[in-house]
DNA sequence: TAAAATTTTTAGACAAGTCTAAAAATATTT
DNA sequence: AAATATTTTTAGACTTGTCTAAAAATTTTA
């Protein structure tokens, strides 16, 4: 398929995207405008724009949605945003909290084999540095099962396996906790209060927010 | 220094730069338009802007010449330009002539350290793929002396180290000749006519046209 | 050097993507 | 269900980079 979007259309195809995956809902126009940084009015034009080319299904005052022609684009640049993180801290040796700006940009290089000799490069990886899954050439991807370290029960253990927010300020905060992908974590205490959690990694004891715990998906 | 240009801006002051470089002269608002494929009337436009942020010397109706801060710009474009055409061939296996248009994206990534670490990567390379020299980090670029296999004389012996055109055409013209960058070439003779050449390459004899003979850069 | 040809600039328009301010629709509260 | 609050859309404007057509300056030609 040849689709020719600009920059800004294939970012908001990824927004409608992605907050469609985590609600599973039709997308409000203020959760767009949100994610991207910009107002509800803009995001009413652009929304119109996409609908136009048949990229997302628009009802007015309702939210919008991507069409499967719209899910294949946004999927395309995930995995194009994806590899590039893996080339960034694998072959450049960025750390994890330096990459995703550089990667916003390089996921908009067009290009028709670009990406598939990257990834043929790279060796096929399953995941990027944050541990978001990379869609396949033919866009299949396995989704997260959402399972939040704040979710875990107490004497309960886990593995950390990817971060939600990829934000180079929580990244350096796992940095100093020696929180990276593949740790296994214990919940030693759950605080009624605030919900704050002790762990046990490493067999060290430390103590993170709510905040943090429900940003980090773990599993078993 | 940190200017903050758009795509067109830095690509206009690379055709202002590289036109300037060749000619030695002040560059006139059609050879830019000729350039950049695009409309004399809109060359007005951007040198004004480019010389309203001291990036290039503009004087009405004369042409211009980049600063010193947008030969920076330029250059530094440049070294992005080639490094990344050194990634696409070396790692990437992209054959020459497929280079030019994806490289002609990937410089215009902004970075504070992506090109730094590229360059590191590929082994601080010296030359492009197509035997441009690659300017180093502070700037720093060794040009081509200029030699033509068009000014080689009949019986001398030269090699091949760059071509003046990158477009695909001439390039798989090359591949096809089996003429690429180290070659030996010897001039039999040169046709007083057209001034197409007979050359010997590895033993075998070929004519070319002068239109091929002054796009490539030879030494000795 | 005056006329003709060419080059360059100006003027006004357009598309993309954004914004503010106000109007319209929907949702919530009482 | 009416009043209030919130969300969404519309209307009009601005910026960037482009264009066409026409005017102005420069260069070439005779």
């Amino acid at each position: 398929m040849k689709f020719n979007l600009s920059q800004a259309e294939e970012n908001y195809l990824k927004a409608i995207y992605s907050i469609g995956i985590d609600t599973g809902k039709s997308v409000n126009t203020n959760q767009i405008a949100l994610k991207m940084k910009t107002k509800a009015s803009s995001v009413t034009d652009m929304v119109k724009k996409l609908s136009d080319k048949g990229l997302v299904e628009h009802k007015k005052y309702k939210g919008a949605l991507v069409t499967s022609k719209g899910e294949s684009v946004a999927v395309s640049t995930l995995r194009s945003h994806r590899l590039w993180e893996c080339f960034l801290v694998d072959t450049l040796e960025f750390n994890w909290d330096e990459v995703h700006d550089i990667a916003e940009q390089l996921e908009h290089i067009k290009s028709d084999s670009l990406v598939d000799r990257l990834d043929q490069f790279l060796n096929f990886p399953s995941y990027d540095p944050h541990g978001d899954p990379i869609p396949d050439k033919n866009g299949v991807i396995k989704h997260h099962k959402n399972v939040m370290l704040s979710s875990v029960e107490v004497g309960a253990s886990c593995i950390v396996i990817g971060v939600k927010d990829s934000s180079s300020s929580f990244l350096k905060f796992l940095d100093n906790a020696s929180i990276c992908l593949g740790k296994k974590i214990k919940v030693l205490k759950v605080e009624d209060f605030d919900q704050s959690m002790q762990l046990e990694i490493e067999s060290k004891v430390i103590t993170v927010s709510h905040q943090i715990s429900k940003n980090l998906y773990v599993k078993k």
